[in-house]
DNA sequence: CCATAAATGAAACGGACGTTTGAAACGTCT
DNA sequence: AGACGTTTCAAACGTCCGTTTCATTTATGG
């Protein structure tokens, strides 16, 4: 008989730590995952998360960067391959297409694990804890930035505030879809009866965000159409309690 | 001199409690806000919450309930008005103003405060805490659900499962975009140089839902447009790791 | 084969958590 | 005034948290 559990090499032991936490983390968020629940789950030593990674906070940092890391790489590659290839004729497809042309690849390289790698990124970057959040930022900010010179490049029409301020919009929308999971459902509703080519994956992806981020004309006629459904609606008594006192940040108990 | 701190009403320290909650929940989720956090916003004693909540997770649910009852109970009246008054000649436009047209309605009541009213509704519908997912889904089920026959009965064409994919879909996209904030600066954006009629706000905000919940045409031309752009991207060479082995949810430590 | 570093294991650390307790202070009656 | 129900208060409860300690076991190089 052999030995009842033969020693993990350390490469072994940090990647299931790495993998149970991303689990956890996906499923309850980074403030709900204890050290004890990921132990357990990776069947490792509660004290094996301090000796490989040195705390919890380091741990998330570490799931975090295991994935979006290779994501920012590819789509600062892509951004840069267009941007020499095009010159002056990039638009803001292009730019849209280096976003979101990796994880879509990603997708449709890794079907099954495809599905909870787009629902990771989500929570990732909808997490409500600040340890997340200040990742996220931190280390992000930088592609953020090519992307928003990019973007400026191809619609100079909007002032810097204007585009930041849609720019998020449209990572909002992106991330609130993902968070909620299912994607596998929405990319094959995307891309319905006509083979799940990366083209048409984009192009409605793209149709709904290049929306965002256009600036929508006028168009008087839609505004009066739905200001006659407002006027049907008839007036609406609306009570959602009083102005909140605000908060003082002061220390709890001392 | 009077006494140092005046007894407060029962109605007040109730009160205090809940905006307390509610601040530090939208600013860092619900694992993360503590007891003695909120009753030292708040001003009042640890115990205060046990005795007038009962527990941490009834607080939530309050704090939920009071800003998130109101809108359902208008946007239900609102759908039946509307049902009321036009009978077949409803449309799926109709069914969205019913949805939205209450938090717009808000938003314009209160200026000051209604930013942080849907900061707050964005994160109460991506909070990733099981407390706030297990009320979120238990109690707007049901509004949820008059919803999804309205919009049945607008878009006969979709089957149940594609409605129910797609009314997902819109609400994560609104939730993401509202877990960011600055809404006002969204609103502001949306209806620029025109005055804020709700009709013009409404316009934009539909114009973006309603092309997730109508299918989208094939439209060859966009997809065959995007896919010359994946063309240029070239092949990528992406690494994302290993599928995780799977977690066995068993009892981390006994 | 033994010395050395790397990794794991079992147990405990101080602290913060949500909750409970029992007494004190308050408002409200007859 | 006095009794009673309600609300506040300070203090403590047991539990779980992230982290640390230190002995032990495993792999590696001379």
């Amino acid at each position: 008989m052999p030995s009842a559990s033969p020693r993990l090499s350390p490469a072994d032991t940090k990647t299931r730590i790495l993998d149970a936490a991303e689990t956890l983390f996906v499923s309850g968020g980074f403030e709900s995952m204890s050290m004890r629940q990921i132990t357990g789950a990776a069947g490792v030593n509660l004290a094996a998360v301090n000796y490989h990674f040195g705390s919890k906070d380091a741990l998330i940092q570490a799931v975090l960067a295991r994935r979006l890391d290779p994501l920012n790489v590819q789509r600062l590659a892509l951004l840069d391959a267009f941007e020499g290839t095009l010159g002056d004729r990039l638009t803001c497809e292009h730019v849209l297409v280096a976003m979101f042309l990796p994880a879509v690849r990603i997708y449709r390289s890794r079907a099954p694990m495809a599905d909870r790698y787009l629902h990771f990124i989500g929570r990732a970057y909808t997490d409500p804890s600040s340890v997340v959040r200040d990742f996220i930022h931190g280390n992000y900010i930088e592609t953020l930035g090519r992307f928003f010179f990019a973007f400026q490049r191809t619609l100079p029409e909007l002032s810097r505030e204007d585009l930041g301020f849609r720019l998020n919009f449209a990572m909002g929308a992106l991330s609130g879809v993902l968070a909620g999971g299912n994607t596998q459902r929405l990319i094959r509703d995307f891309t319905q009866e006509q083979g799940d080519h990366e083209g048409v994956i984009l192009s409605r992806l793209a149709s709904l965000l290049v929306a965002a981020l256009k600036a929508p004309l006028p168009g008087k006629h839609d505004a009066t159409h739905y200001a006659d459904l407002v006027r049907d609606a008839g007036p609406l008594a609306i009570d959602i309690g009083e102005e909140p006192t605000p908060v003082d940040e002061a220390a709890p108990t001392p």
